[in-house]
RNA sequence: GCGGAUAUGGCGGAAUUGGUAGACGCGCUAGCUUCAGGUGCUAGUGUUCACAAGACGUGGGGGUUCGAGUCCCUCUAUCCGCACCA
């Protein structure tokens, strides 16, 4: 049967289905003892159409479950949809569809591009977000961690647009406008529920040592949690109250010469209201926006009426209203010395403020011997921090503060899940009872884009009894950030059916930790600090066990249009429906897998690759029909002629290496050069070899299961040619044969004084001593040995290079 | 500015523990087959001088070593992340 990817991939797909071999087990089908594998992809927004990214990222978690199915292990596989979400609802009030059917219509049509690429999907365990069979978990999980005091309510300021009476998301906001509608954006502070992230953030950040994953998102991590060591210190007002302060060097303290505080603090926001100066220059601060607060460094400050006393001098030290100094850090307030500290130098400088050194050390912002400090002059800088926060009593302590923030879960949005409360006006907040669950989005809503939430607008919604009272209520209107959605979807895959848990221990038992996790480096910190976060309140609730959901992450690179991100706008997408319509889906695979290293960028810049691609297996096809299916037996290695020989060993080779990269180095590129080196090598085998039948039909055989991860149609085509039963996808992955890993004669290389300079052939089986002796009688070598005195000869471990050293 | 990574032919890349640099593919060149080719096959393809042997060669410079793409120091360039984090 020729190569003819169109009629025959279709066909075999629908042989995988009916046959179950994408099923993964429950865990009680699972024998004692039996090895599991979780490969998991990031699960994809349904956006409408599959492009070269999900391509990318399928195929790669498809050649490892496939891979380890063939290893023997029990894999789970599974795929679902992060289906809510601001696309469904813009869809709704563009194209006045409700979004459930905009998503559904899309999952159709993905679900179906993604079956026509081979992926080995357990479609039995499909689950997407927008339903209420999976939403309800992300209530009920919020239910368990209100109970525990994980989730509080708090104000936090968001987009607001007055015209539209909604909230926008930073990405719909461009400069200070709606993009859509072009209506002013403001800032209004409103009431939202948050996650307490920040009780694990010690945890997030010790447990990355752990992990084993991409160097460059656990740096990202790190810094997104940005633990610092300090102390914090109160300073006395001196017309009374306390401005507090965290400090890295709490050693410069005697070298304050101003606080500075930010332009949000409540002290400045207080002297504000009796000092109108200070209020225009809050005010002006303000008014900036956030991308030129980012892109601009200038300092400035007001000097307030205010000043604080110094702890130790009691010397009056001057308050500013700065800008530089940020609400959300640490304190908001920040002791200015300007001697060991960059910023506050260059703030000091402006304003005319002194600067006196009390730090002896190499550079100036590096830690020393304390100068100028009072009784702790000539302290190591360690040693005057911990007796300063002891001479400081109350006012002072040794803390830790982070860069993470708390998770700000509520969203004013339609499509989304129900934040299960309801405000009642004897009772205030109340949870949900969790047998009310779930908490259905309405229908009884019109999508126009302008004016309040949906939600708001639906009396069958909005009216409830209060939970706790009895007495009428109305329910909360936010919903769910969809980053809730994706913090756990990876355990329901596990038990997507259960209607009494989100998934029972047993399975996540059974399957935890994910054994590979691919995605897309985009979601280095925000989904992958949640899913963390999660996993640890999902652990502390008895859920699940384990302190990590990912063992192994890899993020791989984008598929680029000559040199730049594919894109709509720009018009330079390749549709992987196109090219799987020209070529087949193996073709697409194979290139996918071969174009470049997983982690880097692969340029598409023509079909050339997928072409060469095409070729190798119109190749290999060609060299299955053209040998005649033998059923001689394999001789054994001394009756061999020595091209038989030299194939075997190849094969055998290949079969350690391709196992080796795909277990444990998850290096896939060099999986396809390994298998066209071995393609070549078959090729190489003379038509008139002796036992020619029976050793291409021992090669090939092991070739096709090896190529079956990477190609799997095809695979499963020349399987059938080879004269095999059943599916080449459920045979065993080959074992490399000891007896052929070596050849009969090895190269030794020679080398004199580093440079190479002959090669010769000895026995494998041949003494150091023999080696030596051969590789000194090397006639090329000869040429550079006359006449000079040996130094010394190496044999470094291997037997494969003899180095001489000589002089003279 | 800070942090992380990367640098190998015309191109994508390989070289797993310090041991033959350039596997494999793309492209290109020549020939054959077919000549309707966006087909198939064979040979060649780091640079340079070439009959050959050789010399040079993994971003630049230095070092360690019998031996360095690989380890150390230093410089340069590119990519990514963060962006006044007290």
């Amino acid at each position: 049967m020729p190569f003819q990817p169109l009629t025959q991939e279709p066909e075999i797909q629908r042989r995988w289905l009916e046959s179950g071999a994408f099923r993964a087990q429950r865990s009680g089908e699972l024998l004692p003892g039996a090895k599991t594998f979780y490969m998991l992809v990031m699960l994809p927004y349904p956006s409408g159409r599959i492009h070269m990214g999900h391509v990318r990222n399928y195929t790669l978690g498809d050649v490892t479950a496939r891979f380890r199915r063939m290893k023997g292990y029990a894999v789970m596989h599974p795929i679902g949809w992060d289906s809510f979400g601001l696309p469904a609802e813009n869809a709704a009030i563009k194209h006045g569809i409700h979004p459930a059917i905009w998503t559904r219509a899309n999952i159709e049509e993905m679900k179906g591009q993604i079956q026509k690429m081979g992926i080995s999907y357990d479609w039995d365990r499909e689950i997407a977000s927008f339903q209420d069979d999976y939403y309800r978990w992300n209530q009920w999980l919020f239910l368990k961690m209100w109970e525990r005091g994980d989730v509080f309510r708090a104000m936090r300021t968001v987009n607001w647009c007055e015209e539209l009476g909604t909230v926008l998301a930073n990405e719909q906001v461009v400069d200070g406008k709606d993009e859509r509608t072009g209506f002013p954006v403001t800032q209004k502070p409103l009431e939202q529920y948050f996650f307490k992230t920040t009780k694990y953030a010690d945890e997030l950040l010790d447990c990355l040592d752990g992990l084993d994953w991409p160097e460059n998102v656990k740096t990202m991590q790190r810094y997104w949690i940005g633990r610092s060591e300090g102390a914090r210190l109160a300073f006395d007002l001196e017309l009374g109250g306390q401005v507090e302060v965290f400090t890295t060097r709490l050693d410069t303290l005697f070298g304050v010469t101003f606080m500075a505080l930010s332009t949000e603090h409540p002290v400045i926001e207080k002297a504000a209201e009796t000092d109108s100066a200070l209020k225009a220059f809050c005010d002006q601060v303000a008014a900036v926006s956030r991308e030129e607060r980012l892109t601009s460094d200038i300092k400035l400050g007001h000097r307030t009426a205010l000043s604080v006393l110094h702890p130790f001098t009691g010397e009056k030290v001057p308050v500013f209203a700065a800008n530089y100094v940020l609400m959300d850090y640490g304190t908001g307030a920040v002791m200015g010395v300007p001697a060991h500290d960059e910023r506050d130098h260059e703030f000091a400088e402006k304003y005319g403020l002194p600067i006196p050194q009390v730090i002896d050390s190499a550079s100036e912002w590096d830690l020393g011997t304390l100068v100028n400090s009072g009784e702790f002059t000539g302290m190591k800088s360690e040693d005057a921090v911990t007796a300063m926060v002891a001479q400081l009593g109350e006012r002072a302590g040794k803390t830790t503060t982070y860069k993470l923030k708390d998770w700000g879960l509520s969203r004013q949005r339609y499509w989304g899940t129900p934040i299960p409360t309801v405000h009642c006006g004897s009772c205030g907040v109340v949870p949900e009872k969790a047998e009310n669950l779930p908490v259905r989005l309405p229908e009884d809503v019109a999508f126009t884009g302008v004016g309040p939430s949906p939600l708001k607008t639906s009396a069958s919604f909005l009216d409830t009894p209060c939970p706790s009272c009895g007495r009428p209520a109305r329910r909360e209107t936010d919903t769910m950030d969809t980053f809730v959605d994706s913090s756990w979807y990876w355990l329901r895959y596990l038990d997507p059916r259960n209607t009494e848990l989100p998934f029972a221990k047993a399975e996540s038992d059974a399957w935890m930790p994910v054994d590979l996790y691919v995605g897309g480096i985009e979601h280095a910190t925000m989904h992958l600090i949640y899913a963390r976060y999660f996993y640890k309140v999902l652990r502390d609730l008895g859920l699940a066990s384990g302190p990590e959901p990912f063992q192994k992450l890899i993020c791989q690179g984008m598929v680029l249009k000559d040199g730049s991100k594919m894109s709509k706008s720009k018009g330079n997408i390749v549709d992987p429906d196109e090219v799987i319509s020209r070529y087949g889906a193996d073709a697409l695979r194979l290139f996918m897998i071969f174009a470049a290293p997983i982690e880097k960028e692969i340029d598409w810049t023509g079909f050339e690759g997928i072409e060469g691609a095409s070729r190798f297996l119109k190749r290999l096809t060609r060299m299955v029909e053209d040998h005649a299916h033998s059923a001689a037996q394999l001789p054994s290695r001394d009756q061999l002629s020595t091209e038989e020989k030299t194939l075997l060993i190849k094969l055998n080779q290949t079969i350690a290496r391709l196992t080796d990269d795909l277990e444990r180095r998850y290096q896939f590129n060099t999986v396809v050069s390994g298998l066209m080196e071995l393609s070549n090598a078959l090729g190489d085998l003379p038509a008139d070899a002796p036992h020619r039948g029976a050793v291409l039909q021992y090669a090939l055989d092991a070739f096709v299961r090896m190529m079956s991860p990477v190609a799997p149609h095809l695979a499963e085509q020349l399987w059938s040619q080879l004269g095999q039963q059943g599916l080449c996808m459920q045979a065993t992955w080959p074992e490399a044969d000891p007896a052929f890993l070596e050849a009969d004669e090895v190269l030794v290389v020679v080398q004199v004084n580093g440079k190479v300079r002959g090669r010769v052939t000895v026995p494998a089986s041949a003494t150091e001593a023999q080696r030596r002796e051969a590789a000194l009688a090397c006639p090329e070598a000869q040429v550079h040995l006359t006449g000079k005195e040996i130094v010394k000869v190496v044999l470094p471990p291997g037997g494969k290079l003899v180095s001489i050293v000589v002089k003279g």
